[in-house]
DNA sequence: CAGTGAGCGAGCTTCCGCTTGACTT
């Protein structure tokens, strides 16, 4: 046995470091916390000092139960976790639990994967910083009495099952306040005025630096350009230069994925986390873009030998965003001079990402020549401006570019090549056009833009970004969804050969592609939690409790004073808010049915978002309906309303009997001899009508014909299915392997599949909704 | 599977941050 055990979070980094070590040590990983909170209300005792039970958890006990054996048979432990608050606990639970005292063990840290900091880790060990260790204990307990009491508040006055935290309660809220402020959008228009030149044979265009409000305007302003001369002004050329980049932390590499390579914040991760098994790349959970030594030299070697001296410009980037803990790296290729690395297509191309980011951000800057030139309209007195960049050194810019997210600007500025000109030269004017542009709302988030927001308000870390989102959409307080967006016309004067000409073109507007839209319950539960918790949905709440934890882990704060502190006003809130709220349903009234005069309102109901018809007044039941996919309480009309009421729909008959179409818990569906067709999405069930109603029943039966391929002995049926064939037995179903023919499956290999799959259970999924 | 929305009420839900892995019906 070993004399030395060295305990790290990640088996990955194990497995490295071990390399480094030799044969004295063996390092081992315990898969990062090791023990939590208790599961229930009993896990803080809190009017006995905030005393924390912990526990450890059962799918940790098999590691614990490996370091505590191997620990026992070490002469010293190294404990090597994270060299930040949450690996500062982590290796205080080891030392409880495992036993160790301070002639046993030793704390070690590095926050790169390279021999030469693990060495000097080893000869530079410390204590456990109990300091540190109070500032993790004091977040932990935090949050979990936030999330524990604020909770069962929605639960009573809103629907149960909800959740509410110090993190997805704000991250809801932005993705609310985002709709609201683009629902109260009003979208104004302008005419841009765009001229056209031409100067020995080559074409570039110039702008008015004016927009237009009115039309009749920038009419008048074309019509005063009519035979005018067009004299070049000034011509002014200025240098410039742009900077690459810093490497990637988590937060950047979701993002860019998202906008380069249209990955979702979780497959980003999952796909990193891949490439840093297989070694490929650096820790993928950072917040740091810090680079160690080894890296900065490396990246200079590959910059030189493949693209010359020129390009290197060796620099290091300090890390701005609020709260960062920088216990790793930056994400880097582990070398740099692998230009390619991955298994597959995705990591391919997450690697090049990598890749190129980090050796752009240890290239040279970009040098630039903007150009501006200013026009005069001899007619009238005006001037046009025309701007061009030319690119004199490439720099960084030869491996890479930083995409950029949608903006409320039109980007569509002018950036080519100008030819060459001089103040007095006359130019060829060949349109000056009009264009009708409207000014844009913000843009929804997507996932990764959320992740941006929240990182810059301090708000989450690197390691729970991607399971925050999921998290607000598995409550169903936000979707991510497609739109399609709708038809708009605008205006366009264009001025060729001295006369004016006006057309209307349209254009789409409003399309969405992966968005997030706040759900009705998300709305409603963030109002709640607005009016009634101010505090905690406070954009600055987690920067101020950070600046905090940050004091006790100086020791200028104790730790459990600090949450006597919060905790007590806390509590009296959630008491007070119990007490005096009403359960809140977000009811919004449309105003008065206009055949019964029956009240008609918009709410949240025990089964969702519907709009209900009569308050049960003068002994008249109400009735309800739900709203439609897409429709929110917040900005239904009556109309709308009113038409969601003609459902179920009786169509003609078909084979004597009448089809109904109906919208039941999987969808619309249509309804047929007592036989349920489930409708598509390209179907809408408000105006289907009877002959698609039959060609949708026909295609069911058809699609059921051909489902059929073959029945065995002992009630074994082969079955074509939505995931390919299959075969069932006693409503079991049984996946055929790949490549078997189904049409050639005999009984003895039926029965061994089931034997087989019989013997091996599928494990219980953490992610499946539990039955009801 | 595809109706629900009254009322009673047992027992359950829930946080954030560290790590992977076993699932793809």
């Amino acid at each position: 046995m070993s004399k030395n055990l060295v305990i790290v979070e990640s088996p990955a980094k194990a497995k490295t470091i071990e390399k480094f070590l030799g044969e004295n040590y063996q390092v081992k990983s315990c898969f990062g916390h090791i023990r939590d909170l208790d599961k229930g209300d009993d896990a803080i005792d809190i009017s006995n000092g905030f005393k924390p039970k912990y526990i450890i958890p059962e799918d940790k006990t098999a590691v614990v139960n490996e370091l505590k054996k191997l620990s026992k048979g070490a002469d010293m432990v190294w404990l090597a976790s994270d060299e930040d608050r949450e690996g500062e606990a982590i290796s205080w639970h080891l030392s409880e639990v495992l036993g160790l005292d301070e002639t046993r063990s030793k704390r070690i840290v590095f926050h790169e994967i390279t021999k030469p900091a693990i060495l000097k880790a080893i000869e530079n060990p410390r204590s456990i910083d109990k300091n540190l260790v109070d500032a993790q204990q004091a977040r932990r307990l935090l949050d979990r009495l936030v999330g524990f009491e604020l909770s069962p508040v929605l639960w009573k006055k809103v629907k149960p099952s909800l959740s509410a935290g110090r993190v997805q309660s704000v991250a809801v809220r932005l993705i609310v306040e985002r709709e609201r402020e683009i629902q109260g959008f009003q979208s104004k228009s302008a005419f841009r005025i765009i001229a056209e030149f031409e100067f020995n044979g080559k074409k570039f265009s110039a702008e008015f630096p004016k927009r237009f409000e009115q039309k009749e305007d920038a009419l008048k302003f074309l019509e005063s350009c009519t035979s005018s001369d067009f004299i070049v002004n000034s011509v002014e050329v200025k240098p410039g230069f742009r900077k690459p980049a810093a490497p990637f932390t988590t937060s950047t590499l979701q993002q860019e994925a998202s906008r380069k390579l249209g990955y979702s914040v979780s497959q980003t991760m999952t796909i990193a986390q891949r490439l840093y098994e297989a070694g490929h790349i650096t820790y993928m959970r950072t917040d740091s873009v810090n680079l160690s030594e080894l890296a900065l030299n490396a990246a200079k070697d590959e910059i030189i030998s493949a693209y010359g001296k020129e390009f290197s410009n060796p620099k290091k980037f300090t890390t701005k965003s609020a709260g960062a803990q920088e216990a790793h790296e930056a994400i880097r290729p582990t070398y740099f001079e692998n230009h390619e690395a991955g298994a597959d297509d995705q990591q391919k191309r997450l690697y090049d990402l990598i890749w190129k980011r980090a050796i752009a951000s240890q290239m040279s800057d970009a040098r630039i020549e903007r150009t501006e030139v200013k026009i005069d309209i001899t007619k009238n007195r005006e001037i046009l401006v025309a701007s061009g960049e030319v690119i004199t050194f490439e720099g960084f810019l030869k491996v890479y570019l930083e995409g950029k997210d949608e903006s409320v600007e039109d980007d569509e500025q002018g950036s080519g090549l100008m030819p060459a000109l001089k103040s007095g030269d006359k130019l060829k004017n060949l349109s000056i056009i009009g264009t009708e542009r409207f000014s844009r709302a913000a843009p929804r988030y997507t996932e990764a833009s959320l992740v941006k927001d929240l990182e810059e308000l301090g708000i989450g870390r690197p390691s729970t970004y991607a399971p925050t989102i999921s998290t607000i959409q598995k409550r169903g307080y936000a979707e991510k969804e497609s739109r399609e967006g709708t038809k708009r016309n605008y205006e366009v004067l264009t001025l060729i050969d001295d006369k004016i000409k006006i057309e209307t073109k349209t254009e789409n507007t409003g399309a969405e592609k992966n968005k997030l839209f706040p759900t009705d319950i998300g709305m409603v539960v963030t109002d709640f939690l607005m009016k009634n918790f101010n505090h905690i949905m406070d954009y600055h709440f987690t920067a101020s409790v950070e600046k905090e934890f940050d004091e006790i882990a100086s020791g200028s704060q104790n730790w459990t004073k600090m949450l006597d502190e919060f905790y007590h006003p806390f509590h009296k809130t959630v008491d007070d808010t119990l007490k005096i709220s009403e359960k809140v349903t977000g009811e919004r009234e449309l105003g008065k049915h206009p055949e019964n005069g029956l009240p008609v309102f918009a709410k949240i109901g025990r089964f969702g978002p519907m709009i209900q018809v009569g308050d049960g007044a003068d002994e008249i039941k109400p009735v309800f309906a739900k709203l439609k996919k897409g429709q929110s309480i917040d900005t239904i009309t009556m109309d709308e309303a009113i038409e969601l009421f003609s459902m179920p729909r009786v169509l003609d008959e078909f084979e004597e009997k009448p089809m109904k179409v109906g919208i039941g818990r999987f969808g619309p569906y249509i309804q047929h001899n007592s036989k349920f067709y489930s409708m598509g999405k390209e179907d809408d069930p408000y105006t289907v009508n009877s002959e698609r109603a039959v060609e949708i029943i026909l295609n069911k039966r058809q699609a059921d014909a051909e489902k059929f391929i073959l029945e065995l002995p002992k009630d074994i049926i082969v079955l074509n299915g939505r995931f390919g064939p299959y075969f069932t037995q006693n409503k079991e179903n049984y996946k055929i392997p790949k490549g078997v023919d189904p049409k050639s499956l005999t009984l003895e290999y039926c029965e061994s599949i089931i034997k087989e799959t019989k013997d091996n259970p599928k494990p219980k999924s953490s992610f499946r909704g539990k039955k009801k």
